[in-house]
DNA sequence: GTGCCCCTTCCACTGCACTAGAAGGTTTAT
DNA sequence: ATAAACCTTCTAGTGCAGTGGAAGGGGCAC
């Protein structure tokens, strides 16, 4: 798959893919003999976590951090540990304000 | 309570205040005879109201909406309750895609 | 009366996550 | 053969949500 396919599989642009690489944030692709970036559908899979995970507002960084650590099926790194922790605990604080602003949006609208 | 005394309050500074004042994201205090704003304990309420929100990765512009259309208590205007609606239906889903995301995590902490 | 807090306006800068353009070249599809 | 898509590197600009400084002045407390 070109990077134009995986663009349009994926709806993020041929420079944010680039760019993504360029962070780190999408490892790098093989190569066609003519150079061109040759992606296949774990590819797609992963920049759709990529853009779930930034739906949910956490950094490029920290997402880069968390993915390469899921794909590393052994945490091993006591620091990257530790921040899926931090990061789990963020995440459930995060869902209890948003079930909590969830509430208060419902009785607004009720009210309407 | 003065400008310092609210960042006091709330952990948010004077400059961040009168900022959101400027886009009419907090109602302009009434002043005092020096020309001090002068808030109250509804302003600290709002505020935190603000931070929460804002820790939910919402706009500054969309908790300016919400917060308008929350405070004028009869929501009459169709445009800001399709807003709401369509921000309970957003946060959500991102509850749901918390939910998951926090499995993952939960999974990849687990497995090391 | 000294120092800290407050007032205003204005401009500049930061970090994040891109997006856009230029320049110059190669590959692929029709 | 031509156009579209790809490659590289570089620079610059965008929007958001502020922060920071300067300038120039007024208010309040010990």
């Amino acid at each position: 798959m070109k990077i134009g396919e995986l663009a349009g599989a994926t709806g993020i642009g041929t420079r944010a893919i680039r760019y993504y690489e360029s962070i780190g944030l999408l490892p790098e692709p093989s190569r066609r003999p003519s150079g061109y970036r040759d992606y296949s559908e774990k590819d797609v899979a992963w920049l759709e976590c990529v853009a779930k995970a930034k739906a949910l507002s956490l950094s490029l960084e920290e997402i880069s951090d968390i993915l390469q650590a899921s794909s590393v099926n052994a945490v091993n790194c006591d620091h990257v540990l530790a921040l899926l922790v931090r990061k789990r605990d963020a995440i459930n604080a995060r869902i209890v304000d948003a079930v909590v602003l969830r509430g208060a949006l419902d009785r607004t609208i009720e009210a309407s």
